[in-house]
DNA sequence: CGGGCCCCTTACCACTTGGTAGGGAATCGC
DNA sequence: GCGATTCCCTACCAAGTGGTAAGGGGCCCG
């Protein structure tokens, strides 16, 4: 579903099934054969390519880390300080997620089973920039823009779970609601809306006009 | 971790373990030895009460989900229009996932490992009852205290995603977070503000002194 | 032409998996 | 006392697991 191509490449092909299957079917319950059987190789080219199954799982989380590492810088840096940038961050880190559900999955899937080194990670690679973009919101808290009683940290984290959950479990989600209109549409307007009632003060008085220019 | 008592019943001694093996490491991962030798029994035994692994499995998920139909339906019949009974509704879910992070990393996993079930019981079981909370919001919004823009279904189920994996992650959180005042205590707070924030209109003329009134 | 390297194969390995067969010990109703 | 039932054990099994060993075919560089 990521990849129509069958990828010239073996090696990424390999990562590109086994990133599904990880996602869809959990890492014990993904065997070596299963992978190689969807690729067309034997079991033996996959360990060629990666020495052991272990390899395999971390070469597949890189991937993820490190398209993560170079969106994430690239969305931040347009985030200067408006309601609008707000929109288009959020915007952006949503898309990056519903574009790939497995993604998501697999987040989260690593969070349960290998959760120390998950730790590490969050404590290494995603504490800073949060800790940026909480002081972004406290500069806007200080600023009267957004609601006073708000922890900055947490909810940059609990509104990132929501991103996440909600584009890894959005296909199974569609049974829960009346069926009809376009659910991922109302997915994440719903969650966009959440997270900006939840953030910004309610349009006071001065600042009315100053919401929502077009951007570029 | 969820019990200390070694249970006089066996079966139920196996169903529990079995529950936290397989929210932690979950199914695949988890063999009938490992589950047999933390109960302190053989393989064997396990199969006597459980013709199979995949049944086991299926007591499990239907311990929780029949604990959850117990629970639910009492909550929810508590839960009669104040804001003041919003904060009980929902402090109640929050608080039976948090009593057991199992909970909601079980009901995770089984969504990604099994999203045909779960479909299932979601439109089966869910679907109900959240139409009655999705209806309740409506009138809440029609009647002006709830945003004009909510999309009730859309609302409660992100708001359940949040606090199931706010409860299931809550421990792998706690890397990404400046370290210090209790962090779950924060959890809670938060995901609470950002659901109150995000359904109530910001207290209008009338009904001022009858929110927040004192809270133990 | 020939050696070396890359990519992948077949063949095989030790080990674990979920599951079966059958029997033994304790307990209950009679 | 005695059969039946419940509970759980030892012993075993076929199938599948991740991983190793060894070698073959294509290809580049001399």
């Amino acid at each position: 579903m990521v990849s129509a191509a069958p990828a010239p490449d073996p090696r990424a092909h390999i990562l590109d099934v086994a990133t599904r299957l990880f996602a869809a079917r959990g890492f014990g319950d993904t065997s070596l054969q299963l992978i190689a059987d969807e690729v067309g190789v034997t079991k033996q080219a996959v360990l060629h390519h990666f020495s052991s199954k272990e390899a395999l799982r971390q070469a597949v989380i890189d991937v993820i880390l490190d398209h993560w590492r170079d969106v994430l810088p690239r969305v931040l840096l347009a985030a200067a300080a408006s309601e609008d940038r707000f929109d288009a961050v959020l915007g952006e880190l949503y898309r990056f997620f519903a574009a790939d559900p497995d993604r998501g999955r697999l987040l989260v899937r690593e969070s349960f089973d290998r959760p120390a080194e998950v730790k590490r990670v969050l404590a290494e690679s995603v504490r800073p920039w949060l800790d940026a973009v909480a002081s972004y919101i406290t500069r806007g808290r200080e600023a009267g823009h957004h609601h006073a009683d708000v922890d900055p940290e947490v909810y940059v984290l609990h509104v990132m779970q929501l991103v996440i959950t909600a584009t890894a479990s959005a296909s199974v989600l569609d049974a829960a609601i009346a069926p009809g209109s376009d659910a991922r549409a109302r997915y994440e307007r719903e969650l966009m809306r959440i997270a900006r009632a939840s953030l910004f003060k309610p349009a006071t008085h001065h600042e009315r006009g100053k919401r929502r220019r077009g951007e570029p």
